[in-house]
DNA sequence: ATAATTGCAAATTTTTTGCAGGTTC
DNA sequence: GAACCTGCAAAAAATTTGCAATTAT
């Protein structure tokens, strides 16, 4: 689905500002502000920080967006789409996506009613050094 | 170990204002910059917010502390620990420790084995409503 | 035409920093 | 006594807000 369509089902405005933050994000990932800020600017310099802050915050509401915490870190946002598990490299500062297997998620719902937690959202983050950051400080 | 041994074999000084966030951490389980300041100054009024930011760093740098960042809120602070989860209610904001299961552990390092990242560390956060603001809730 | 949205500037909140005085070892 | 720490006040960084002008529908 484009996001037009994606934004106008949530009631809010297609405009250039959001249809180039959706973009962004969708392309890299996962992206903080200041990515968005830094990278939407080349195509729209007079974007203005608050216009992102504004609908960063509209987009989660809408469940368009997804916040990621970071330990050390500001929070990066994703596209909301299927559960999955984050690998987040502490050098470089890239974030993976990976599916969540059947298994885990099992157990994460079996443990919790058990607990008589009613469980709504899982995150799951795994940090670590990724396959490129290691190789580069082999050399 | 008390606190003050803790402390003094990462090479830091025993003082009055760490002992006391160390000890209302510990007591609370975990706990926001605001929160520690609030339960600090009871006992010790004179304590600063800027000693407390500076001593959290100092401390999760010396692995005394780790960061729980949390979607949506300020990140809290816990005394470093065995691995485990958190189950994070969304609507009283308390977070409860649950210790994990080895199952989860291994397939978490086979995942990201089989993607050459170097594992170092994990981070499961389970989000929804706790049994208490459940029957809260329901009446 | 209308209601929503933007961008600016200002306000607020959060975090960091420098340094003089005080404390721990 | 020396090095380290604290608390203050000021600075810097991050986020929110109000409002006039603009834009999407």
């Amino acid at each position: 689905m484009d996001y037009a369509t994606l934004l106008k089902e949530s009631g809010l405005k297609a405009t250039f500002q959001r249809m180039n933050i959706l973009d962004s994000i969708d392309k890299q990932g996962h992206m903080c502000v200041d990515d968005i800020y830094e990278e939407v600017t080349k195509v729209h310099p007079s974007l203005s920080l608050a216009t992102i802050y504004k609908n960063i915050i509209l987009m989660q509401e809408n469940g368009i967006l997804v916040e990621v915490p970071i330990a050390g870190k500001k929070s990066k946002y994703e596209l909301a789409k299927t559960d999955h598990m984050h690998l987040i490299c502490t050098e470089c500062g890239d974030v993976e996506d990976m599916s969540c297997l059947e298994t885990t998620d099992k157990i994460f719902h079996d443990l919790t009613q058990k607990e008589h937690f009613k469980l709504n959202k899982r995150q799951v983050n795994l940090y670590g050094v990724c396959e490129a950051c290691q190789t580069q400080a082999a050399s």
